[in-house]
DNA sequence: ACCTGAACACCGTTCAAGT
DNA sequence: ACCTGAACACCGTTCAAGT
């Protein structure tokens, strides 16, 4: 009853942050960062450039909005663990699976790395670091550590999905990469890189994501 | 006397890719990325927009040029160490100072991780981690762990640079976040960012860097 | 208070034309 | 072979005008 009056004057999909910023991550996912124009938005939500700037500052804050939502959402992941280590483990595949399935976020974090969501990460991560019995002095670079390591390897991931690898397609495009580098600098300048050619070629990225974090977590052991 | 010819037919100071790169890395360097316009560089350079398309692909081909020019220069530090935990610490600051000095290298290299420069740093640590006595089958995630935590960590402190910190304002820029994210955040919440919020407001980047690397170093040195 | 959409300044890239 | 520079298609952002 008492808001009949406002009700009157709403469209039924009043425009709103959370509507634009829903329908920009809808964008970002099927047609990458690119593709997100203010004219693709326009058309999608049916308005008008100005309309999107009464509820977003520019193009940096939509992204920023679009990122945090994702984000936070990604979160709530190894909140039932009761192992710190595993709790650890969980926070960092919740993280990598959402870089996963919105590419865009990590380029996104690696350019503006505090946005609010991260807060949340920090937060997670700092408190398994206690009850794993971490030193207090040195938890602050043991959480920085392994934050870092997560957005900076979510970012290069999310530069092979640019490259619109799809799963088919990929082990090729590794197989070429690692051909090319053996062929162009031979084996006696560079012989890790031959040797490790083959591993180039057929590695997983998620085993690989996270046989870093547990190398960060065996030395974050060394330090209790 | 074979090439009397051909230098009467060109201008002293004739246009080279290597020219257009050097330019372009002087653009970035002292006006950031954004800076980095074909319209900047044809000014810069006294051409015109299609002279520089006979030299490179496009912006990106530029940019991953630009890149990889710097990298490479940067890389030949830590060449001269004995003990190879030294060596990886060296490489690793060869590699954050050169972000440092070209804050920009890190958003490309964390957009773009292929670049052949990135074949040396691998090639270097991978060296080292052999000389350690890692065993065969871990040296790669070792080595793609150290890697994707200094290009990871290079693209947040681009994002820092980005934001206009000279060295002076950083302190009161980091003094701000932190009490902008206690204000927000109870202590009841958020137990470890408030515990934490001094080192935030405090910390040095490079020695937080490299406390990063020595951890994952200390995770190594388990796997003997 | 919220929305419209034309207009502005700017950009990467192309290409016919020159030397 | 290499360079010129106008032209094209497109972009983020602004703003006077509407409701």
């Amino acid at each position: 009853m008492v808001n009949t009056a406002q009700r009157r004057h709403r469209r039924s999909d009043a425009l709103s942050k959370e509507r634009i910023v829903a329908a920009a991550i809808e964008i970002l996912d099927t047609q990458g960062e690119n593709a997100l124009t203010f004219r693709a938005l326009t058309a999608r939500l049916e308005t008008g450039a100005g309309a999107i700037y009464w509820h977003v500052a520019n193009r940096d804050d939509l992204l920023a909005a679009a990122t945090d939502y994702v984000i936070a959402h990604a979160v709530t992941a190894g909140a039932g663990e009761t192992d710190p280590q595993q709790a650890i483990r969980a926070i960092a595949l919740g993280v990598f699976d959402a870089f996963n399935t919105h590419p865009w976020v990590g380029t996104q974090l690696a350019r503006e790395p505090w946005q609010p969501a991260i807060l949340h990460v920090f937060e997670g991560i700092g408190r398994q670091l206690q009850a794993l019995g971490v030193p207090n002095l040195a938890q602050f670079n043991c959480a920085t550590t392994l934050m870092g390591y997560m957005v900076g390897l979510a970012a290069q991931y999310a530069a092979g999905a640019r490259l619109h690898l799809r799963a088919t397609d990929r082990p090729e495009f590794l197989a070429g990469l690692a051909a090319r580098w053996t062929q162009r600098h031979d084996a006696a300048s560079y012989p890790f890189v031959h040797q490790q050619a083959n591993q180039i070629a057929t590695h997983d990225d998620r085993e690989q994501y996270l046989a870093g974090i547990d190398l960060i977590l065996a030395g974050i052991h060394t330090l209790r």
